[in-house]
RNA sequence: CGGAGUGUAGCGCAGUCUGGUAGCGCACCUGCUUCGGGAGCAGGGGGUCGGAGGUUCGAAUCCUCUCACUCCGACCA
């Protein structure tokens, strides 16, 4: 992509509204417009950026045996009449009543309807278990929306539901999207620590909550700072295995990690006091079981392999992916703007063109911009009429994780400029080594 | 919803107290010079002053109503 030719509007000015470091940078770096309180578009960079996290959420899920589908943002009132919620829910619901009068909501999640889908197709055993999600816009009516995209009401969440015969069978489906979760997050270069949680309006027994660690995190955490040590890294699992995957789950969970509503100041006592730890959480995700709260007064039942009709354990999962967006960025950026981990970048690197209309460096750019398209790789071409200056500050603020840099002063002696926005680290080499380096750096992602 | 604020050009702000017909910086357009970390000079364009009503010869400014947004709190992927 050349910069020319795209839809950047980066600002120069902090906007005076956003008060955290991941709104600002997201509003800096041209991602979002906010719309109306807690309501944005999302302009092609942010865009880029979710859906790389959708991408790697579906990857994970899939690897998993779960089955995408797709469900409304609209939702009929009777469905949640049915369960109960629909007076529960509270002000948090936006109700919305269409032209026939007929009462409709705009879904803050999906438990009802997709026990309705499975009650309407599923009545045996034999088709269990089963494990659908989707990702989807949702809308929750905060009373108070803030920190950009990381509590709008209106944003993008990938939730699943797990069908199964009993509690054993359930709970191996909470362990799967555990280790699925955990994988998900690592791959997006966060390290996210599944904390006992409460359960909330959701209800169910067992319930994690995923948090990052940041100081703008809402949530107070309670640790032993060695979860953050904890790597899945590139280790095979089967998630047919119900013993490796408990497992996983073990040892992910056993070091003392909770929230403020389920700390317990005596058992915290017990971790040496050296790894004992408090500090803050973005809450990325979270997994529950919860028996047959649904499925009973909404008859999801089947036949069991004795002739008999019960109604199936499940369980639900959620990861807020455009939350992850601003969590991402609360966890990896300085003070020139975002670093965006190689996993969930927008482009996998940027190219400056130090002296634009220039022969040989408009030659050299073009080129490599060719050189890693062959790779797959699409590089964001700041091919602007701009001086150095400008341009740097640019692809820093955006936080591309490699720039390619090129220059006639270089170019004389054949050498661009790699350059890692993590580390500042700057190395010359030829066009060929820097396109053969990035290739590398993304062959595995 | 309780408390505190803010709405003036795409962004950041001044002007409001004390009414006189809208200004600064950045961004944008044109030209020249410049060119490895957000250049300089010259010229230029862009405004329902959140909205409605009122007071007045005259309202960004005073009054009334209203809408939106932000921050603190209770609530939450």
């Amino acid at each position: 992509m050349r910069l020319s030719r795209y839809f950047l509007p980066v600002l120069r000015e902090n906007p005076s509204e956003a008060q955290i470091v991941s709104h600002r940078l997201m509003l800096r770096a041209g991602m979002i417009r906010q719309q109306a309180a807690g309501i944005y578009s999302w302009l092609p960079l942010g865009y880029r950026v979710l859906r790389r996290i959708e991408e790697i959420v579906h990857q994970e899920q899939v690897r998993a045996g779960h089955i995408p589908m797709l469900m409304p943002t609209l939702q009929p009132a009777d469905l949640w009449r049915e369960s109960g919620r629909y007076d529960d829910y509270g002000e948090e619901m936006l109700r919305i009543r269409d032209r026939q009068k007929r009462d409709l909501l705009y879904g803050p999640t999906n438990e009802e309807m997709i026990t309705d889908i499975f009650r309407a197709h599923v009545g045996s055993y034999r088709d269990l278990p089963l494990t659908l999600y989707h990702i989807q816009w949702k809308f929750r009516d905060e009373i108070r929306p803030r920190f950009g995209v990381m509590r709008g009401r209106e944003f993008l969440m990938k939730d699943g539901y797990n069908f199964d015969i009993d509690k054993e069978a359930s709970l191996h489906a909470y362990n799967r999207h555990m280790v699925s979760y955990l994988r998900t997050y690592e791959r997006m270069g966060l390290t996210a620590i599944p904390m006992r949680a409460a359960s909330g309006p959701i209800g169910g027994d067992n319930t994690h909550e995923f948090l990052v660690l940041a100081a703008t995190g809402e949530s107070e955490v309670y640790y032993d700072d060695r979860v953050q040590d904890l790597r899945l890294g590139s280790r095979a699992i089967d998630y047919d295995d119900r013993a490796a995957v408990a497992g996983v789950c073990e040892e992910f969970t056993t070091l003392y990690a909770r929230t403020g509503e389920t700390h317990d100041a005596g058992l915290f006592e017990t971790v040496p006091e050296a790894h004992r730890k408090v500090g803050r959480g973005i809450e990325v995700g979270q997994i529950f079981y919860f028996s047959t709260k649904y499925s009973e007064p909404m008859g999801a039942v089947v036949v069991n392999d004795k002739g008999e009709r019960v109604p199936v354990h499940m369980g639900s999962h959620g990861i807020g992916v455009s939350r992850l967006v601003g969590a991402i960025i609360e966890a990896s950026h300085d003070e020139r703007g975002i670093i965006w981990p190689e996993g969930v970048t927008p482009f996998p690197v940027g190219l400056v063109n130090l002296k634009q209309g220039d022969g040989a460096t408009d030659a050299a750019c073009a080129a490599i911009e060719g050189a890693l398209a062959a790779k797959g790789l699409e590089v964001l071409y700041d091919d602007r009429d701009e001086r150095a200056g400008a341009k740097f500050a640019t692809m820093d603020l955006i936080g591309l994780p490699w720039r390619i840099t090129v220059g006639p002063r270089g170019l004389a002696a054949g050498k661009v400029e790699l350059t890692s926005r993590r580390t500042g680290a700057a190395e010359e080499m030829t066009p060929e080594e820097a396109v053969a380096r990035i290739g590398a750096i993304y062959a595995g992602l």
